[in-house]
DNA sequence: CCAAGTAGATAAATCGTGAAACTAAATATT
DNA sequence: AATATTTAGTTTCACGATTTATCTACTTGG
């Protein structure tokens, strides 16, 4: 049975409400030799309070658990998610600094589990959310008529119901689609395995933006859709890119994904980027020390993260202001593997690409 | 503000009481159309139970929330921590089976800031826990003391003082050492970067009794200690392996440190296992894929982390039995990392290995 | 026709804490 | 001297749920 205050005001020989204000610090009207044997009794007893009881007694107000729950679809880590792992550092490393400590809810197969998780912990123990990854509707809805303190980070999901830190990846999809224009190509392919997120919808908008600017139609920039795996890119790769119809520049809708078409097309004996330049977004760790080292957009990911924690505390003490959205600069990186177009390929007109539809 | 019970029993016409014996299926003498209203009611008004409330009231007993906590003093990811990625796999695929959710703690600097977490998410949220990695005295002191629902699992620390589920870590060095010796291994090197782990140690001590039984004196098997970065295992490796008085075989403390020899040896021109025999512990999923496929020893890890949560429910349903052990049994499996000594290297009785204190 | 039993529902106590309202004594102000 | 203010606390209520004890109406046996 855990010491409570009870036991302690009984032990100083005080009121539980004198406990209370000295440990709280608001023993301003008390006087110090009583603060003293109410502390040293505290210690000695080995008193900690009751966060239920806590924070039952005062709604989120002054009750804070200085926990913020993170949560994402998939376990957060490098192999899995390279992206949310450095954001998740950057939020950490914020947290850290503040105070607070993590609740990391991760891998959730149905939205309903995940909205009964955040019911959950919020009645108990966070004072708040980041959401990463992509988030349903319910979710969101819930988050903000219940008004808890939540902030979305990353390009998962960007909504105008509640706080959203996020890059800007329309000028990152400009950006790389210049930088291929001014290399000299012509002919282009957009590989996503899906446009579930927020950031892998704007990336297209602003691959297509760019074409336009250049006067080249959409058509000259289809972007095909192959599936999650590798195997589903590799299939892709064979069946379209060998077939004489090929792009000269290759865009994917991250570095994952780059390296998985690079790989592929180094096994069917091509050279990156002599014979194909390929291109990704988001600039996760290892990009730079691949072979060839990978041209990407890099996305503010730990600053995503900090940023995004400095804003839920905002939140968490103002949570009458409204919900604010903030993007982030990106910055293209030039690497090796990409290069002006080698020779002229043979170009047929009469190919109707396999085209998303947005 | 959210709903409550008060709110759900006027708009029904009944008491709270009522309400609450409804929803908590203990309405057996309760009408069967009053319960009808009462249901339809709450789930109209959108009715979730305030868990900080009940659990203030019912005190561990009937407040679960079906949250345990898995703490990590590291991020779980496959790149940082393979082996525990995938014990919290088997965690949560058993977990979900009994409708539990995970609370993941992590990346904890210090044993106090772990203590306060704990504390603080016992009172608040969390039914039990499931602890990985190395964890200190402090930490096992109270959760002891406290009565909480908790196992260990994975060889990180194993006490006598809670729930301990592990891999029999003795016979898996047994096995590799035997292996070894039987393909006519005579020298070797033990590489570990630290020794603080219950399951480290007692490897070593597998080692060291295979290497007795074989009538060799432990100098034979000296353990190497090394850094724990890349670089302190390749430093080692130039300095010692490749001396002239190098060992014919090596076992690393796990599969990564395994690689990072494997790749220093083939950076300095040797050819695994011609020139070398490496084996490593734990099977973590790449450890197959690798080049050579690596020769170590499988760990139960999904089978460790579904028994862990097996057992925390019986600890939580029983919290008066003593605390239990249970060990599981590992394999070898034997690839391409590990073959016959090439040819006897110069041997040179005078050196005196750098050895480990344990 | 009355005491006892029972089904169906409720009032009240309670968990541990925090905050507003209150008290009593000491000190300051007019 | 009378009143106001400050000091150093305490008493009391409330948070939202569960649980224990109780209460009412109705049935039923004798």
């Amino acid at each position: 049975m855990a010491i409570t205050i009870q036991d302690v005001s009984r032990e100083a020989g005080v009121s539980r409400t004198t406990v209370s204000l000295v440990l709280n610090g608001r023993g301003s009207r008390i006087s110090a030799e009583t603060a003293q044997r109410v502390l040293e009794t505290a210690q000695r007893l080995g008193y900690y309070p009751n966060i239920s009881a806590r924070r039952l007694r005062s709604r989120q107000g002054r009750s804070q658990t200085f926990c913020i729950g993170f949560v994402m679809n998939t376990i957060v880590g490098p192999a899995t998610a390279p992206y949310y792992t450095e954001v998740m550092n950057g939020v950490q490393l914020e947290m850290h600094a503040h105070g607070y400590h993590l609740v990391l809810g991760v891998a959730f197969q149905t939205a309903a589990e995940k909205l009964a998780y955040l019911r959950r912990l919020t009645s108990a123990a966070v004072d708040g959310w980041i959401l990463g990854d992509v988030m349903e509707d319910e979710i969101i809805a819930y988050l903000r008529d219940a008004s808890v303190p939540t902030v979305i980070v990353g390009g998962g999901t960007v909504t105008s119901d509640l706080d959203c830190i996020y890059p800007d990846d329309a000028e990152a999809a400009r950006q790389v689609t210049r930088h291929l224009l001014s290399l000299g190509h012509r002919r282009f392919a957009f590989v996503a395995d899906c446009l579930y997120s927020t950031s892998a919808k704007t990336r297209l908008l602003g691959y297509r933006q760019a074409l336009e600017e250049h006067g080249l139609s959409p058509e000259a920039g289809s972007a095909y859709g192959v599936g999650r795996e590798y195997k589903g890119i590799a299939a892709w790769f064979r069946e379209t890119a060998l077939s004489g119809q090929a792009p000269t520049a290759v865009m994917a809708i991250d570095d994952r994904q780059a390296l998985a078409l690079i790989r592929t097309a180094q096994e069917q004996g091509m050279v990156i980027p002599r014979d194909l330049s390929v291109a990704g977004f988001d600039d996760i760790p290892p990009s730079g020390h691949w072979e060839p080292a990978l041209t990407t957009v890099r996305m503010p990911m730990r600053a995503m993260g900090s940023v995004a924690f400095q804003r839920l505390l905002d939140r968490i003490h103002h949570p009458e202001l409204p919900p604010t959205k903030m993007m982030l600069p990106v910055e293209l990186v030039v690497r090796d593997s990409t290069a002006p177009p080698a020779c002229a390929r043979v170009e047929s007109q009469d190919r109707a690409p396999q085209q998303w539809v947005i």
